[in-house]
Parts: structure tokens; sequence; C-alpha cells
DNA sequence: TCACTAATGTACGAACTAGTACGTTAGCTA
DNA sequence: TAGCTAACGTACTAGTTCGTACATTAGTGA
């Protein structure tokens, strides 16, 4: 998230639209994040914003739009994210495994993500339906996966019937459902999911997971 | 889910409690799945049912806790097939993976359930804290897993290190992510993950994955 | 320096929404 | 069968919430 926070001299108002509209949409995502995209609420994005709701209106035309636009933003972190991934260098299997943990530690540290894309799959994924820059962006981690696998595959130590996308899936839920899910799941089972202490522990255990089902032999079928 | 559907002739009113508490609990876990807590309207339940809105606050109180009402009757189903489960005339390898098909069918049968679970993580679990029924019913499938654990690990087909609460988290992330985000999943990758052709497939999958990550031997750490 | 426009602020309204005051009736029980 | 109460319906309100009409000003280019 591009944070705004210039200082900013009480009484002066300054005119800085990219300021403006960047501030708008960090709160914007603070706030759908929390409340969900029917409970977060325009006024109170205004409120916390150094301008006015007239300038969401301004900027975004309405508060569809402006959730869209707080979705496209988070996309765009976590792509640019996978871009930075580079694990050609890396044998197979700690290849995949440094992009499970990469993958992991990408979600631990942006709830908010998580929090937008649970509700925008709440509402059928409408948002992304009428995002043009949301339409056909591929994720880069898909290209990384089918690169590992294919190498792998070659290589004989994965199994050959595995698909890039079901893996990126895979990996996926294991590291989106431990954030997305943690407040049922502890409130539940009385385990917190993100407790500090036991984050090296799912890590690894999910590394363990992807490689034991890539490197196994499937019974016939 | 106990649905309601007697043809209650037109014209005539009955009286009858179980029956009106019931519709409005069928409708409110259909307009709370599809909307979430705040998008979904006491009128539109109200609405849709064969009484009127005095009715939900007579017998429910409020939103909020018709809410709760809701969500306490959609983990009652859930906890009910669990306790249908018997594994224990298996051996733990196929004791496991029926445990994990019973799991992957139950979630993907229950779209509904899976909603109202991440509408309630968006909310921070509060309406299960502040729920008596929910606080401490512990998941029958829990038990389960701990007995096909300690009687895999006994025969050592199993690895030592695995704990029953994490097993369950990961094979829940993999049934809940699929319904879960379908709809961005969809938008973004282009695959429906609830396509029926590949049903099982990704049934398969699940099963193989969690055998591989129990039966494969660790690297030391 | 003048004028023009992008950027901003104020005040308000129309529609919606959870919740309730009050009145009515079915059906059971004494 | 009289009366009592659980069950139900109608009509309304108070507060909220998205959105906008209108007024204003900063900064830039001619």
């Amino acid at each position: 998230m591009t944070s705004v926070e210039e200082p900013a001299r009480p009484g002066e108002r300054i005119r800085d639209a990219a300021r403006t509209r960047a501030e708008i949409l960090d709160v914007a995502t603070q706030e759908f994040a929390r409340a969900g995209y029917d409970g977060a609420r325009v006024d109170e994005i205004a409120a916390r914003t150094r301008t006015t709701k007239r300038m969401i209106y301004y900027y975004f035309g309405g508060k569809e739009q402006l959730f869209t636009t707080v979705l496209e933003r988070a996309y765009g972190v976590i792509r640019e994210a996978e871009q930075q991934l580079d694990v050609d260098h890396l044998d197979p299997v700690a290849a995949i495994r440094r992009l499970a943990e990469v993958t992991f530690d990408h979600h631990e540290q942006h709830p908010d993500f998580i929090r937008l894309v649970s509700i925008e799959n709440i509402h059928g994924a409408q948002h992304i339906a009428a995002s043009e820059k949301l339409g056909k962006i591929g994720s880069p981690a898909l290209d990384v996966i089918r690169r590992i696998l294919a190498s792998g595959q070659e290589s004989g130590l994965f199994t050959a019937d595995v698909d890039a996308v079901d893996l990126h899936a895979m990996i996926s839920s294991y590291c989106f459902f431990r954030v997305s899910n943690r407040n049922t799941f502890g409130a539940l089972f009385g385990r917190d999911l993100l407790d500090p202490a036991q984050r090296a522990h799912y890590r690894a255990m999910l590394g363990d997971m992807v490689i034991a089902y890539l490197t196994a032999e499937r019974t016939a079928d």
C-alpha cells in the first residue's frame, strides 16, 4: 500500500490531486477491509481523510467504483511481489518450497488484502468483472510454478500429472485460510493460526505438504 | 437445513410457531449468505416469508441474534454430518482419505454454510463469541482425526509429528477455499473450482495430498 | 496579471432500514 | 363457552447513508 503521510501544517490547505486520491484509497482499503462492502461507510472514509466526501465522488464516482479501485491496487501489490520472485537458480524442490514460503509470507503480511478478496467473493467477484485492469492480469506466480513443475517433472523428481493452476490453488488455499478463517477457527478450536510462536511451524508444514505431494508416487488410478 | 414447505392454502391463516420460526431461519440463511450481514435486509427476509417482519423480532429479538441463530443451525448441520462418520473399520490410510472426502463433499454441498462462515470471519467471529451454543462444541471430526493419527503413527505408517488440529486445518483450508474463493479464482484464472467435470480430480487430489504429507519421510530439521 | 479550470468545501435531500407501538385473532384450557 | 395468552399483522418512526447542487479557491498558462 502506498501510504501517504505528509505533515501538512494545520490551517494551510494544499492542492494535491495525487495525494488526495492516494489518501482516500488508503483509508478506503482499511474501512472496506474492516467492515465489508456494505458495512463500510462512505462518510467514515471521508472523515478519516484530510479531505471531504465530495472528493470521493469527484475522483472515483461512487462507492462501488471506489471499492473496485481499492481491489485493483491490492491485486497490484501482490502481482508486484510475485514478479520479484526469482527461483531459477534453485533446484525444483528448493524452488517450490521457496515459492510456497513467499506466498505464505505475503498472505500473512497483507491481511487487509485477504479480507478484501473474501468480501469480493461474497459479492460474486462482480467488481473484478467490472474492472478492465483486473480482467486479464494473469498471475506471475503461475509462470514461475509452470517453470518449476516442468523442470521437476523432466528430471523425474516430481510426479507427472500435476497442473500449475491446481498447485497454485493448493498453496493459496492453505495460506489464505490461515488468515481469512483465523477468527472462526480460533473461536471454535481455541488455536490462533497466526500465533507468531507457531509461524515457523505452519510455514514448514506448507512446504512439507507441497513437496510430499509433488514427490510421492501416486497409487494407480 | 430443515426446509419448510407446507402448502398452506391461500387466505387461510394458520398458527404454527415452530413452522414460522423455521421458515424465517431458512430464508434468513439464504439472505445472509447471499448478501452478507450488512447487505442482508430484514425487510427482504420478511417479504420472502409467509409471515411479517414483526415475527422476526418476536422470535429472535433482532438482526444480530437472527444471524447468530442462523450460524448456530449451520454449524449444527456440519457437526451432525461429522458424527455420522464411521471409519474405525478402515486402515489409517483409507480412513484419512475417507475423512478428507467426506469433508470435501460436505463443503461442496453446503455453499451457504461456507459463505456464512466467511461473513462471520469478516466480522471477527463476534457472533460465535456471543453464542452459548457455539462456544464449546468441539468438532467430532477432530476426535476421528485423533484416532486415525494415533493408529497410523503407532503402526509406523504415518510420520510422528503431525497434530490433529493442524491436519484438520489443512483439510479444511483446501475444501473451504474451493467454495469460498470460487468467484475470484474463476474470474482471475478462468477456471471454475466447482466444475462438476473436475470434481473427482480435485477430490482425489486432496486425498493424495494429505496421504503424501502423512506418509512422507520428513527432512531433518 | 488575468482568466480559466482543476480541485476542494458546505449544506442538504431523498431513500432506505432497523426497530417498535399498538391492535387483532386463533386456539387452548378451565 | 368464556377468557386468556401466544402468535400474528399494520402502520409508523427515528436515524442513517449514499449521493449531489451549489459555492469557492488555488494554481497555471496566455
